[in-house]
DNA sequence: TGACACTAATTAGCTTTGCGAACTATACTG
DNA sequence: CAGTATAGTTCGCAAAGCTAATTAGTGTCA
């Protein structure tokens, strides 16, 4: 379907895939449930997928700054989303893991905050359907090999 | 390329597509050269792209609520990016359009904002780059026809 | 005409998220 | 042991988003 002949122009690309993405982010970010926000939600995905972490690798993974993801684990912790600890051998470390409140209200939260988007994505053909799947994979390699 | 025999899961798709997206969104706002932000880039954008239009038409397009399409607005204007004009016929109504120096600093910017983007799809391969192609085309769909 | 409802945009006040700079505590190294 | 490096934290600030309430202008209809 659609084979494209002439070569894709990748600052073009840039300008559309921007737009998209952002007005995309800023609609999720609209169906955050009362109590945990989407940076909130990102980050507890984020630990319970990559299993337990320290916040040092939870900046590097959610792209974010040191301070703001001290604050983030702070609330996650208050809920009881999260536990801390202290690496034993280098205690400067922390180290993060979901509790089991936190998986618990993972999966509801999840199924809510993706709702939207997956409401929308149900009205797609197939192919199209199978072209965001692809792409999902590719926006991941996009941002990780980074600096 | 890469058929889809397996009847792919919007649920599974939603969760992966909003975590990259989120991610990528954020690493774009990281960009942000001083002085305009993503948020004023965007709504700019729109402007030119759409020609004059109203704050409500604004609101629609960019998923904002009009408080914060005023501010983005009020903030356009003060730096001459914008003009305001009432209309004659509805003088509750405020039209808003890109001066010349608007456009001028529009090309500039995007150029520069994009580059980040532009510089990473540079590294994919031709298969790859039509893939977003496509997908871009789809998200823009995906948020427009809204509630 | 005058009262009432509706609509476009604004103002006010709050929250979340993000940053950089400066700091603390711990670990490493020569 | 002095100095440097590293992991997180605290502080103060700004951007961007929201809801609720307000203002100003239009339309309706009795």
């Amino acid at each position: 379907m659609t084979p494209t002949i002439t070569p894709i122009d990748p600052a073009e690309l840039a300008s559309r895939l921007r737009l998209g993405v952002t007005r995309l982010a800023r609609k999720l970010r609209q169906q955050a449930e009362p109590g945990i926000t989407p940076s909130l939600l990102s980050a507890l995905s984020t630990i319970e997928r990559a299993g337990p972490m320290t916040i040092g690798e939870l900046c590097t993974v959610e792209q974010v700054q040191p301070p703001t993801m001290t604050r983030l684990v702070a609330s996650l912790v208050e809920m009881g989303m999260v536990e801390r600890s202290v690496d034993p051998d280098d205690r400067r470390v922390a180290w993060v893991r979901v509790t089991p409140a936190g998986a618990r209200s993972l999966a509801q939260t999840r199924k809510r905050k993706e709702a939207y988007l997956a409401k929308r994505l149900r009205r797609l053909e197939p192919d199209r359907l199978a072209v965001l799947e692809q792409a999902a994979a590719i926006l991941d390699q996009l941002v990780e090999g980074e600096s």
